[in-house]
DNA sequence: AAAAGAATGTACCAAAAGGTTAATTTGTCA
DNA sequence: TGACAAATTAACCTTTTGGTACATTCTTTT
């Protein structure tokens, strides 16, 4: 694959879609893999087909790079919440199955929590540039709302449950399964990352997101 | 306190382990501020009343130095939860306390969860060279096993308690109200942020908590 | 088909950043 | 007290790195 020293690329097809989603889907990788300094632009390239000219020609620079990558990571990891379809099921039953998949999904996506972990250790400040993510997300706290409202009218939910103490639980725990994994893993051992131990995991978000809104 | 361009300090006294914890101190803050990779040498020595040289004569280089920032950092995190003598509470009571303590700990000391995020952005490459960290954290799951074994004994703890699984809880609910405040609080809002929002999540920590142990 | 503009590749650059060299001062011990 | 080791300072060096200038090729429009 590799070509001639000097050799001159002399023919190319212009496609700009595929650029830049070749440059986003490799840009993705090696910022989930050494975070946001940690990563080289000339890493990134050497992965691409294309040349390091265009990072910069449809990105502006690392920042705004970076900025894209984490919105289509947050845009991937709400469109799967999306398709879960909860109003087709009872209340307890739709929230139970909200959390075993938030718990899969993310166990199965653990670039994006990266992302999003990396975001928080720079304070957040280019998710703040971003003006399509905050309408993303707000869709699963009405969805959260939405399914207590239900709940409660049908009388297997308490009717003081707060839906974003409800997510920011669900999130805490699928979140913290993925970003803490080595330093974890490395002081207590493997058990609870093995499938076994993933699934006992799983079962005790499901249990503890039900305690937090069953009638007692 | 800015000396003259070219003057010389012409006279100081040795103090290796000032120096030596002046910088500790000092990279602690910083690579908490910015992470490894964004953490810069200067910036670190600036802050600092020593030259950029005592770095690597006392730390080797930047990796050197992270490592013992991030021992440090354990080591005190850890030495709190060790001066809380569980022993002298029932099993229940002992447990509450922990989950509240801790969760007022890690948010008291930010730096140490933020230092602990970056090590596994790095894949926990620096906790594997430290000897010390792995025996100071062995003791806090001693000590839940302690107070799972006395819990059962005593009828108030079910039988099939995993201490490692309570563990892992607690610190999932501690750290991600730390490593995740800038973006959750940037998408969600900041009612969750603030002093009684804090309460009320500490509150449903030691529920969940207690729950998790106590018999049916 | 010529011109204009968009897209791309290559070579290069200036600054930043981690790290080192060499000299100087302080402390210790025979 | 004088030599030797430890500690410290300031200046310097090398490589890396994000970013740019410029030429070239493709695409569209007139």
């Amino acid at each position: 694959m590799k070509r001639n020293e000097g050799e001159r690329k002399t023919s190319w097809k212009q496609d700009p879609e595929g650029v830049k989603a070749d440059i986003l889907a490799v840009a993705t990788s090696v910022f989930a893999e050494s975070g946001f300094s940690g990563a080289r632009i000339d890493e990134i390239i050497r992965r691409t087909k294309t040349s390091k000219r265009m990072i910069y020609y449809y990105f502006g620079d690392k920042s705004g790079l970076y900025a894209r990558v984490l919105e289509a990571a947050y845009a991937r990891l709400r469109k799967g919440e999306g398709q879960l379809d909860l109003q087709a099921l009872p209340p307890l039953e739709a929230l139970a199955k909200l959390a075993a998949f938030t718990f899969d999904f993310h166990r199965n996506n653990p670039e994006y929590i990266r992302l999003i972990t990396i975001e928080n250790i720079h304070h957040g400040k280019h998710l703040k540039q971003s003006e399509t993510i905050p309408k993303l997300n707000s869709q699963i706290i009405t969805g959260l709302e939405d399914l207590c409202r239900r709940g409660v009218e049908d009388g297997t939910f308490r009717d003081d449950v707060d839906p974003l103490e409800l997510h920011w639980t669900i999130s805490a725990f699928c979140v913290f399964n993925i970003s803490n994994r080595a330093t974890f893993s490395h002081l207590y051992g493997d058990d609870l990352f093995t499938d076994a131990g993933q699934e006992r995991l799983r079962a005790r978000l499901v249990t503890m997101a039900l305690d937090m809104v069953r009638v007692r």
